[in-house]
DNA sequence: TTGAAAGCGATACCAA
DNA sequence: TTGGTATCGCTTTCAA
């Protein structure tokens, strides 16, 4: 194990000098500088991890709680889990993993022993037991979404609320009059917040447009796939064509397949906008106008946030609404009811 | 914070005392232990990890390398991932999460910096890259899952040959001749080490006991569902009544669904075996005979083996092959071909 | 059964 | 621009 004694005597000077040099955070002459990094590196030095936090109070370590409900699209939380650890290593920042099995045990633990610099809470649930224990801990904690008391808390989230907006908005400029708003799962209505938050925005801008709104959750596809078919059905009958979807992609699929039995056309008889996807609309067999969620953004502000919290800790706690952003596909024609 | 000190004060004691109490590795007379954890947890201490680190060289944490391939099965990998955190936690250890951006520097990084006790290896490639990594740090490795070069490796792994075997001893025990099997993805032959070396056993028990074996790759299912269920139909026009299937549930299910078309009941016209199935088949519409792969039983032993190999360096490294197991569910019928 | 004290390997303050 | 050194909070050896 190489330390930064061997690594000083290596370049001929004191080990405060090697510290300042691989830190910067002290001015080093260019020669030296280049002396120690270059000891350094032949040497295959690496500062040693515990020597570090309790000298310099950092760990370069942030804790990641996920906890795993059984209604996890696993899939999605992948991306969110894989987002946040990439954008935290860009950081310079580990992730340790807290799950499910300890959460409010794990987050005091690592919090009280200072194993981390900051916990970042995934998976947010409407009233999350993890917003009081982040209140009573001094690591600064991130969540990513938002529970319903967000009092003091430091929160980031795609703004679904104005995606429902914008959704509608689209759909009306473009004339349709009537929409049919194809849900997520119904218990993720209880247990998360953010298909609530799209739903209120969808509804909100719906009655202030004066658009008539049809909403039906999509249930579980898997073991019954007919309830969402009938929605759709029904929905067709009605003569309604223009379609919000806030669902995983296989809804999109049955509602595709239900418009092709019928020789609809989409973008030219039909109108669908996909809102808060988080999965690749563009692996769907046809184009769709979207409304992205992308786990990317969310997490790496969470993981910037976080950073600029330990840069400044008097930073006020805010809750940081990303606005969505549109991408045409050519899903939304002008309406001809 | 609390610290040490604070907690031999409150206690009357000196701080060796506290720490030897409070780790058991030397005798403490009752009385004083009891004042000792007394003061501890009234005082809410917690020893700071740094300093633990440093002085104990333990840092309590397990590293666990995970790539995400395109082709990697989010829900299995996720079970490896929760299984491997669950097991770990309950030994004492926290978990790492290194990703694909930096396997091979994280690796190197984490031992070099002693941030880690141990790396533990998800996911394994036939020629994974971190084999080679692994033999370079000093950092005990344990890889869940079977590399090509396995030489000085430790590894766990079901033992996806005795599988194979088990599998079609079942059926050709019930008469079977004639066997499809429905195999993983194409990719995941190539990528994976897994579904060749099930294929293998099944093949070479297949032999052994002169049945006639037909073998298929799933394909991705979502993009072409058309393969598959030509290689069962083919196979049903054949007169092939037996099947193995190792893949996930949605091939199951598109098994079913042919079967059911045709009017041929499970465990009576039609045997079938899932195969180191990841996924709960109970949720199968159809109750199936199954050789589960469960992913804490793995990840559990690993854990355990990388505690040991902490404990005795000395332990010298070794393949752990877990047995198969057989759950039947009266899927298999005598045959009457 | 208990205590004193020497590290562990960095960081960062105080001097020069 | 550089060096000496106190310090971080714990583990563990050596003594009593």
């Amino acid at each position: 194990m190489t330390t930064i004694h061997e690594v000083a005597a290596a370049a001929g000077v004191s080990i405060s000098t090697v510290s300042y040099a691989l830190s910067g955070k002290r001015p080093v002459s260019e020669k030296t500088r280049r002396r120690i990094e270059d000891a350094a590196t032949s040497l295959g030095y690496q500062p040693d991890a515990g020597a570090r936090m309790l000298a310099g109070r950092r760990t370069n370590i942030f804790a990641l709680t996920e906890p795993l409900r059984a209604d996890t699209h696993a899939p999605t939380h992948m991306a969110f889990v894989l987002a946040t650890a990439v954008a935290a290593r860009r950081r310079g920042y580990d992730i340790l993993l807290l799950t499910d099995e300890q959460t409010a045990e794990g987050m005091n633990r690592v919090a009280a022993s200072n194993l981390v610099d900051a916990i970042l809470v995934l998976d947010v649930a409407p009233d999350d037991e993890r917003v009081e224990i982040s209140r009573s801990v001094r690591t600064p904690t991130i969540f990513i979404g938002l529970p319903d008391d967000q009092r003091d808390l430091t929160c980031v989230d795609l703004d679904f609320e104005a995606a429902g907006h914008l959704a509608v908005d689209r759909l009306a400029d473009a004339g349709s009059a009537r929409i049919l708003l194809l849900g997520q799962t119904e218990v993720s209505y209880r247990k998360s917040n953010f298909p609530r938050r799209l739903l209120h925005g969808v509804q909100e801008r719906s009655a202030e447009r004066g658009v008539e709104l049809t909403w039906t959750p999509s249930g579980a596809l898997v073991t019954e796939p007919a309830v969402v078919r009938v929605a759709i059905d029904t929905a067709l009958d009605a003569g309604i064509r223009a379609f919000i979807v806030h669902a995983a992609n296989d809804v999109h699929e049955l509602l595709l397949g239900a418009l092709a039995e019928r020789g609809l056309a989409v973008g030219v008889d039909v109108s669908i906008v996909s809102a808060a996807a988080s999965f690749d609309t563009a692996m769907l067999p046809t184009p769709i106008d979207t409304i992205p969620l992308v786990p990317q953004d969310s997490c790496e502000l969470a993981v910037e946030i976080a950073v600029q919290r330990l840069e400044d800790p008097h930073l006020p706690a805010q809750i940081h609404l990303i606005p969505p952003t549109y991408r045409p596909a050519g899903s939304v024609a002008p309406a001809r009811e």
